[in-house]
Order: structure tokens, then sequence, then C-alpha cells
DNA sequence: CCAGAATGCGAGCGACCGCTCGCGTTTGTC
DNA sequence: GACAAACGCGAGCGGTCGCTCGCATTCTGG
């Protein structure tokens, strides 16, 4: 066996292919919000797309890749997006302004693209998608120890660990309030949420950073 | 049509019925929590208590009424162990205190039935458990705001209900992170939703109710 | 003891779903 | 214009799943 063993040339494509492949991605990206990743036929994506179900499997080679090209898309635009924004955080920005940058950040973004929510947080997702996930887990709970740490240097890494962990399982539920609104309630929730990372944090980092002083903003109500 | 329309007697029972009955739903238990509702089938269901599909079917008309029926039970035991407990909260028990106790109790009871967690968090439930769901939710979306008007009795109604929610998303968000260690870390995790649930609330509250005198155990680490 | 109800079985029905295959159409290349 | 490759279609294959049906077995009341 002279040549391909396992390899896969990604096959000649005109315009019209590419063009195809958006719509079904985008097709599949609304069906896949509506009804969740398993529950999603390719028949339904097919339809959505108005082509039919060979038409599909011309361009995917079977349902997971649908879900996988599409979750390869939405990190590409995260990080096109964001950049190294979320690389290196100065550890003399307050914590108030660290915190609500990255809710903001993060929050808008998922609310651009619903469908990132619905394919990283089903139960049902496909491994790839799960590793996928997975992956932006563990280096945003890294950002996150590694900007305690510099804050803490003496508080244990089992500690920082935890603290970071949930942080980021505070932040996951807020944006599930957060997408459940709209408009003025939406923000008021975005404001919560950054309300209760900022309170959780401060009394770790109060005494290093002076967040206390007078911005003002910690309490939205009984001004 | 003198009698019936609509009902269905209970079918008289024997004690063998009750038994299989209840290992059913044990087995339905354990196949729901490992695989989710959806994909849980009916056959794996009776496989698992080691009766035939048919035998399944003696007792209950469709798949969706074994989640029904065990969710019905598990909300029996819920409020059977817990009573009133979490009805009428005292408005002059310290803010840590209330919290506290509301957190051990409902993180105690996941912790014995997981399959609670599965069926009520799991995105693909039937629409008969996702009302139990709602009830519960808003319950005790309620209760908490009965708690928090009587502590802000100035505070817009849209406010308390909106922190209300806030509440109980980073509570349940904390149970995930909860049931997803054990021992030490486990009890580590709970203290920090704890912690998280406090200080978002001691702020709102603090100079209504003397929280911040000498409890200790507002900060874990670096004592 | 016996009639009838309750319990138990498991092959299999109908529906759906992921995916294929054969064939016709469009597009790019020389 | 000719040829091949890419595109497009939709009936339908194989498989799973929820659920049924006919029949055998066990229990209970009289």
């Amino acid at each position: 066996m002279p040549e391909n063993s396992q390899q896969e040339q990604p096959r000649r494509r005109q315009a019209r292919g590419e063009r195809r492949i958006a719509q079904l991605l985008e097709a599949a990206a609304s069906v896949f919000c509506t009804t969740g990743y398993t529950a999603a036929s390719t028949n339904a994506i097919a339809r959505e797309a108005g082509v039919s179900p060979g038409t599909l499997y011309q361009f995917f080679p079977n349902k997971e890749a649908i879900a996988i090209e599409l979750g390869d898309r939405l990190m590409h635009e995260m990080r096109e997006t964001y950049g190294e924004a979320l690389a290196p955080v100065d550890p003399t920005t307050p914590l108030e302004e660290a915190v609500g940058a990255a809710v903001d950040r993060f929050i808008a973004f998922n609310c651009d693209h619903p469908v990132f929510f619905a394919l990283m947080h089903g139960p049902d997702i496909p491994g790839r998608i799960a590793e996928e996930h997975d992956a932006l887990h563990a280096t945003l709970v890294s950002r996150i120890e590694a900007l305690l740490a510099s804050l803490l240097p003496d508080a244990p890494p089992a500690d920082v660990s935890r603290t970071a962990h949930v942080c980021l399982g505070m932040y996951k539920a807020g944006l599930e309030l957060v997408l459940a609104h709209e408009g003025a309630e939406r923000d008021a929730y975005t404001r919560e949420i950054k309300n209760v990372l900022i309170r959780y944090l401060e009394p770790l980092v109060g005494d290093r950073l002076g967040t206390r002083e007078d911005t003002g903003a910690a309490t939205t109500r009984t001004p």
C-alpha cells in the first residue's frame, strides 16, 4: 500500500459546495438550538437547509461531523474575536474590572451564538465535542487559577483550584440565567452575576488590591 | 354513559405487583442516572430489573409514566423528609444559619437520591416532569423572595425576584459541583457554595441583621 | 378446588433515524 | 463541444426503540 492509509484527501470543492456547507451548518445550528444534538435528526437538518438527506451526506460523513465542524468554527471564531485578550491577565488590574470585562466578553459571545451553549452544555453531546468543551473548560480554569495564584501566593493550590472551579461554575449558571432573559432584564442579570463573582472573590483578595474604595457599583439596589 | 369517561380505576394489585413496581422504579432510577431519560430504553430498564418488556408494561402505560411515578415518589419523600422545615423562615435567624441549613438539607437530599438531579436537570425530560420541576422551582423562588422581602421591605419587587432567581441558579450550579466530588472535597465545595450565597446576600441585608460580628466562618482560607 | 384475575413472557409490529446508492444534473477544464 | 468530477435527489436499507399481543403461569376469593 504505497499511499494513503487512513488518509482522506479533503476532496475538491466548488464554490457551490462551500455555500451548501455554510447553509447546512446554519440549519444545523438552528435545529441543535431548538432540539439539542441527539434529538436533532439529520433529515430535519437537511429539510431546514432545503436540501435532500443525500446532499447533506455529500459534505459530512456522519451526524457527529456536523456538530464537530460547527464546534470547530465556533471555537475558531471565539479565538479570533477575543484573540489572546483572555490569555494574559494583568495582576494590577482591579478585580472588578477584570471580572466585569471577562464576563461581558463571554456573555456577548454566547448571546451572539446561542448554539455554542446548546452544543457545549447538552448532556448528549458526541465525544469529540465533549473533548473540546473539556479542553476549553480546563483552559479557563487554569487562567483563573493563575490569576488567583498571583493574588494569593500563600494559598494552598487545592484551595485556589477549587475557587477557580466555583467561579467558572457560577459564571455558567449565570450565563444560563442571562440567556433566559432579554433586553434590560438581561443586562440586570449580567450585573448580578458580576456581583456574585466580585463579592465571592473580594474577601480573598480585598486586603491585597484596593477594590473597596469608592467604585460605587458593587451594590445595584437601595442606593 | 353512566360511568367512567376518561377514568381508569387503578386496578387491583397483589403484593407481588407492588414489589415488581418498586423493583422496576429502582432499576429505572439506575438507568436514568447513567444514561439520562431519553437515552434510557424501556427494554434496558426491564433487563436491569430482571423482567421482560411485557411485564414492565403491565405496570406502566408508557415510558413517561415510569419517570412520572419516580418523580412523584421523590417529591413525596422530599416533602416528608423536610416537611415544612423549608416553609416558614424565621426572619430573625442570622443569614448564615438560614443559608447554611437550607443548602445542607437540599444537598443531602440530592446526594442520597442522585436520580433526582438527573430527572430534574436533563434537557430531555418529558413534559409532566418538567411541570413538576417548574413548580418546585417556583416554590423555592417564592420562598426566597419572601425571605428577601422581609429583610428588604423597601427593595423593588423586580429586584427581589431577580436576586432570588440568582440565588437558586447559583445553588444549582453549586450542587452540580458538589455532586461531582466526594468526601472531604465535597464538603469543601459545600462550604464554598455557602460562601458564594452569603457573600452575595450580605451587602443587601448586612445593615439589617448582624451577620458580620464574629461568626468567623465567612472565610475558609488564610485564617 | 376452581374460576377468574393478576402476573409474566418474548417475539415482533410500526415508526423513526442515521445513512447509502443509483442515477440524473450542473460546473469547470481542455 | 466533450469529458470528468462535483453536486443533487429521494427511495429505501438496516437497526433501534417504544410498545403490543397471545398465551402460559401464579395467586386469591368463594
